[in-house]
RNA sequence: GGGCGCUUAGCUCAGUCUGGUCAGAGCACCUGCCUUACAAGCAGGGGGUCACAGGUUCGAGUCCUGUAGCGCCCA
């Protein structure tokens, strides 16, 4: 039976009192018997557990809920699980810091480990088993906090099905996702150059890039031509003249086409190299003609690559030049030079290196300072390295054009909300130079599954990979011994070695819709549910969260992952800067929705349409508090409508709430629906589109003069004033429209439209049908909705006479002459007993006239001096 | 350097796909009203050459071309 309405409705309380409703019954619960026809599935990005939520995650997961509220109340059973992001360095660090421990794979599983009380400065070195259920003692708390802040949010996640990306599962799927890859062929390892933090000590990927703007110097430096003439190149990297393998111009450059196969002798070091020329080398850079280093830049890779030239490195893994000089520098004089570098880091061979070509003379002039664009791993504070090491690709189209137009053309299969986010799919996909590098040398991850045998020389067979077979996954080859082997023959000849590396995240993150629907883990939920129909996201993670989903779903099942993909835009501080923690602009969220309420901060955040960013703005939730005290207060006010007050006989007509739709019958209230209908195919229509912004602006937008005009007209008819069959028909208006609007408002604001559904209605409003146009009463198609305005515009104009007036807008009228065309004249003729009985007017007389216009003549006041 | 988006009232933004009822909403501001749903309310009011310049059209905030500023993505 429902709750009657309160004398004084309020907002306050209502996110305790629904959440606590919605978990125990189960409201948002995923019924795993309905098809996949009938399930909407939603991939939501798991939040990094490790870090601290700020409006912007309030912000997007509102725009999720939205939609999975809506999709719900369309009759779709909503698959919306939630994870949490706890797979990568913040959590490593974290776990580092709160316990004081190290992980070192190679140390064996400790089953009575029990972290020290308070951590020091010796940290404990555990096992990486241990390290991982430190890792899961640790999220859990911060886990509380984010789904108490998402319950009081009111997100409709399913609770009961969670996920943490380090946790079990997580690791078994992304280690039987990187296996498949193996068998097929989509992974590979190979030894080669690639981008390197010498501070975080691991590879990185190029979805990691950022590129950075750097004061740096270009440095003039002659060669030798065999003639004994100069040929002067300008590189802001003097110090790795000693890996140098060629120089290279555009083959188009007249000034250097002459040199093209001929060599030169770099300086100090006495090494010849050849010239070259290639489309890359820019002409108006420097002085045209640049040396190629192993490596200076991602540039040099490609020349390298495509020229075919040795490798010359001289950058070790710590930032610093090798103590042994690179093969090719066999000069005494260059040897000699080199010596004085070695064992440097790269800014103190650098300053050496000017030193000396300053003594030499093969500096020409001053260094000459400019700033350029230097790769930083997005994490790291030194300029990335590039070093040559054996390490794990996964194909991703990079280097092979048939697989990128098969990306490019999965990425068309999306629909896309806002549709020209494609173009950032496709430039990223399009303007990859590399497959995606997964291996990293971290300890916190999912450990590549593999061995190696050793041959009986000793020597690590990286052709001859063992795998585990994928009924024993997750594995740990540091921990576990490879299958068919014996722990003993570790690192031994004739037996078998561990990869030493993890997964970077993406390869774990790059498989949320695997981990959701269990794949091959629970093959009826994966049928149910898989491929998915949304991925929301930020615009900023299209290259790697979005990307990388799909090369996995592209391999393992030759289909997108996803249906849709919503791209939420950025909160902007009201200084127009995107908000973020490193700029110190950030809100608590949690304070902020419990000073305006949930309703008010999502109502906000509902207006931020897919993509585009919106400024953090107080006023909006505000706005939004207003809009949720007045579906209270005028719900509780329509509601009442024919209830006999204390002391009054029963009225024969039912009250709103048990009002008669068919009782419909007077020209205004069927106007009313009328407008109310193409309201509702407007908000469907938009909703269907992911606008659900302009969803709730129309919806607001009726309700407001819903509020203003209709019930003001009504509500002397509905009280009974004209009688029972014009209440009766005021009061099942009423009762339809309440409905709806309630119901068109529950994805926006689901407690207060929740708490109003309950003081009438059984059941939860957001288990409640999506309105339709049909359920509204036919006879609403058979009247000009035209009544409905041309009624409120002349009580607008009463109104207007009476403010103008300076006197209360109860006072009475004495007449009212609405002059007007004679057909909107015969459309008010049915409402204007409403528009008098709302403008206490007295008389109300009409005159055709060829435009509106409307007297009135208030009734004079007795004067109380 | 290439691409995408934005530019409409003091502020935040709709409206542009589908050209004409399109110059809007809310906030802020000013004035009035304590109205038995709501003063965290209600009513009313002032306020914009729709970034700029061309073009198409009977007609352009809307379509086309170009320019500028801001932001983002990619190189």
């Amino acid at each position: 039976m429902p709750a009657e309405a309160p004398r004084k409705p309020t907002l306050d309380g209502l996110e305790e009192k629904w959440g606590a409703r919605w978990r125990a019954d189960g409201t948002y619960g995923f019924d795993r018997s309905k098809t996949r026809d009938e399930v909407y599935s939603i991939d939501t990005p798991p939040p990094t557990v490790s870090g601290s939520l700020h409006v912007g995650h309030v912000f997007s997961y509102t725009h999720t809920d939205l939609v999975a509220r809506y999709q719900r109340m369309r009759g779709k059973e909503v698959f919306y699980p939630m994870g949490w992001d706890d797979n990568g360095l913040p959590t490593e660090r974290r776990v580092q810091n709160y316990y004081g421990v190290r992980g070192d794979a190679h140390l064996p599983y400790d089953p009575d480990f029990t972290p020290p009380a308070e951590p020091s400065k010796q940290q404990v070195v555990i096992s990486r088993q241990n390290f991982l259920e430190l890792c899961d003692q640790l999220v859990l708390e911060d886990e509380k906090a984010f789904e108490h802040l998402w319950t009081h949010l009111g997100l409709s996640v399913d609770w009961t099905n969670t996920y943490a990306t380090i946790d079990e599962t997580c690791r078994r799927v992304s280690q039987r996702a990187f296996l498949r890859n193996l068998a097929r062929g989509e992974a590979y390892t190979a030894e080669a150059p690639c981008l390197w933090d010498v501070s975080f000590h691991t590879a990185v990927a190029q979805a990691e890039l950022e590129d950075r703007e750097r004061p740096g110097a270009y440095h003039r430096i002659g060669f030798g031509r065999p003639d004994g003439s100069l040929v002067h190149i300008e590189t802001t990297r003097p110090e790795l003249l000693p890996a140098c393998v060629a120089l290279v111009a555009h083959p188009d450059d007249a000034r250097y086409q002459p040199l093209f196969g001929t060599t030169v002798t770099t300086p100090l070091f006495g090494v010849e190299v050849p010239v070259h020329g290639h489309e890359l080398a820019d002409p108006e850079k420097g002085s045209g003609i640049a040396m190629i280093c192993t490596f200076g830049d991602l540039t040099d890779v490609v020349w390298w690559r495509e020229l075919d030239l040795p490798v010359r490195a001289v950058v070790d893994r710590n930032g610093r030049l090798l103590a042994d000089p690179p093969p090719g520098l066999d000069d005494p004089a260059g040897r000699q030079a080199y010596a004085e570098l070695a064992g440097k880091t790269i800014n103190q061979a650098q300053a050496r290196v000017v030193e000396l070509l300053a003594e030499s003379g093969d500096l020409e002039g001053e260094p000459r300072p400019i700033t350029h664009a230097v790769k930083f791993f997005e994490k790291g504070d030194r300029p990335l390295e590039i070093v040559t090491t054996r390490q794990w690709y996964i194909r991703n189209g990079g280097r092979e054009p048939e697989l990128r137009d098969a990306l490019v053309a999965r990425g068309g299969e999306l629909a896309w909300h806002p549709g020209y986010m494609q173009a950032r799919y496709d430039s990223w996909v399009e303007g990859l130079n590399g497959d995606w590098l997964i291996s990293r040398q971290r300890f916190l991850g999912p450990p590549i599954p593999v061995w190696y045998e050793v041959d009986e020389h000793g020597e690590t067979r990286y052709d001859r990979i063992i795998t585990p077979s994928e009924d024993v996954l997750p594995v740990d080859p540091q921990a576990q011994p490879a299958p068919g082997y014996d722990e003993s023959q570790r690192d031994r000849p004739g037996g078998f070695a561990a990869d030493p590396d993890v997964m970077d995240t993406w390869a774990t993150s790059s498989l949320t819709p695997q981990i959701v629907c269990g794949w091959e883990e629970d093959d009826d939920l994966f049928s149910r549910t898989f491929p998915m129909d949304l991925r929301p996201q930020g615009h900023d993670i299209i290259r790697t969260w979005l990307f990388s989903t799909m090369v996995r779903s592209h391999f393992e099942f030759g289909c997108a992952p996803w249906r849709n993909a919503a791209l939420s835009g950025w909160i902007l501080d009201p200084d127009r800067k995107k908000m973020s923690k490193s700029k110190g602009n950030v809100v608590t969220p949690m304070a902020n929705l419990e000073r305006f309420g949930s309703d008010a901060v999502r109502y906000w955040a509902a207006n931020g349409r897919p993509g585009t960013d919106t400024a953090f703005d107080e006023g909006q939730m505000k706005v939004g508090r207003r809009l949720a005290i007045k579906i209270l207060n005028a719900s509780k006010f329509a509601l009442g409508l024919g209830t006999p007050r204390e002391g009054e006989p029963p009225d024969p007509v039912p009250a709103v709430p048990d009002a008669d739709p068919a009782a419909v019958t007077e020209a205004l209230d069927l106007a009313m629906l009328a407008r109310l209908r193409v309201l509702v195919d407007e908000a469907t229509a938009a909703f269907d589109g992911y606008d659900y912004a302009r969803a709730l602006e129309r919806t607001e937008a009726f309700f407001w003069a819903f509020c203003d005009d209709y019930l003001e007209l009504v509500k002397g008819r509905a009280y009974g004033a004209r009688g029972p069959e014009a209440a009766a028909s005021a009061r099942g208006a009423l009762n339809v429209s309440l409905s709806t609007l309630l119901r068109l408002f529950a994805p926006f604001l689901p407690f207060a439209t929740e708490e109003v559904w309950s003081w009438w209605q059984e059941g939860s409003v957001h288990r409640a049908a999506w309105p339709t146009a049909a359920e509204i009463p036919d006879a609403a198609t058979s009247v000009d909705p035209a009544t409905y305005d041309v009624a409120g515009a002349v009580l607008g104009e009463i109104r207007k006479a009476k403010t103008e007036a300076g006197v209360s807008l109860r006072a009475d009228v004495e007449t009212v002459v609405v002059r007007d065309t004679a057909e909107r004249l015969a459309l008010l003729a049915p409402a204007a007993g409403d528009v008098c009985e709302a403008g206490n007017v007295a008389t109300l007389t009409t005159e055709p006239a060829d435009d509106f216009s409307v007297e009135v003549t208030l009734t004079p006041v007795a004067d109380d001096d």
